[in-house]
DNA sequence: TATTTAAGAATGAACGTTCATTCCGGACAA
DNA sequence: TTGTCCGGAATGAACGTTCATTCTTAAATA
């Protein structure tokens, strides 16, 4: 196996492990284990276990971002450009369970809470275009007008409830039933 | 020390170490502690830590439903009941932050996953109240009609999420701002 | 009332297990 | 041969749980 292989597919193995059981149930050794490689291997290419953690969320943020705004345009009305982001995010965790059991995972954990702090106050980059639709949507009167953080609540929080019932298969989605939830969240946030 | 104040030690103790660090940040060693009792005193009430958890958890709710109900009647319009549950809810959460933190912890880990299971299933009783106000809403067409689960996800999605953002301290919610987010939860959900 | 006794409650040191991390002998490339 | 990389046994810290012992209390006895 080459040197990036390796690494690879330990990341594979621990973003598959920990989606699955979590933080506390995918040990180091079982990681090496799936990933083929020696315990001790897995400390040449992460520092350690909350370093593994991290980049790999980091690396999820970035196989995600772009996915979601494929055909995405700011010349496109706002509630179409919603529509857009709702649906594609709603899709990309049905067709990727495992990189959405990873991010609760990591949501509901103390790196997740950090993580997030940093970024409401320190303003970081990869979320704008949400942030953006947003701005814009309540200052052309199209949405209400509340706290983005409210806004985000309004919108998310159905996304991501509904895609946890939908991978632990207590609901199952078509396309249909995808459409109407996203436009029911629409309903949330418009004026 | 009597012995019902001594095991309503342990609940409060360990309630409040898991609540905010999490099951596997809340030793059971700690939670002795901060109770002020020994260690082996635990397992004088609680057989073991599973069932430690899962009985906080059924108290917790047992305190919360009547308080969420109070003042509910089936005999007002579908809307006003809507705001009534959500409004209560919220509140409730924002009131016993701890308790909202526990409930999160639990939900999002094992014990939670089987415990919806068995609940969506066995058709438990405590959440009738909700179920009840969906069937009726849906069937006179005030609501949208998609699958209850879904209807659930669109009306506690945000509110989860919103309280735990005022809960982390992302915003800060007033008695407005609360209203309004219910509203905004009922546009979600409304026909 | 004062003293003894027995039963149950509480304790915390000790145990076995699990885990993240380290370390060193060997395999392989140069 | 020399240097680099790898594996997995070794390590020690942390955990849940147990159990031999001590403490508390109240009934029984004198």
């Amino acid at each position: 196996m080459t040197k990036p292989d390796k690494r690879e597919e330990i990341s594979r193995a621990a973003l598959e492990l920990i989606a699955e059981n979590g933080f506390h149930g995918a040990p180091m050794a079982m990681i090496a284990d799936k990933a083929g490689v020696g315990a001790g291997t897995i400390y040449r290419y992460f520092e350690n276990k909350d370093v593994l953690i991290t980049e790999l969320y980091q690396d999820l943020e970035e196989r995600m971002y772009p996915c979601i705004q494929e055909g995405y345009s700011t010349d496109k009305p706002i509630r179409e450009r919603f529509i857009h982001l709702g649906t594609a995010l709603l899709r990309y965790f049905i067709e990727y369970p495992l990189d959405f059991r990873y991010l609760e995972q990591f949501h509901n954990s103390p790196y997740g809470t950090d993580y997030r702090r940093d970024k409401i106050l320190g303003d970081k980059e990869e979320c704008h275009v949400f942030r953006d639709l947003f701005e814009e949507g309540i200052a052309r009167q199209e949405m209400k007008n509340l706290p983005l953080v409210i806004m985000f609540s309004l919108a998310f929080g159905p996304i991501l409830t509904v895609a946890r019932d939908q991978i632990l298969g207590f609901v199952s989605l078509d396309q249909v039933l995808i459409t109407r939830s996203i436009e029911a969240c629409w309903d949330g946030v418009k004026r």
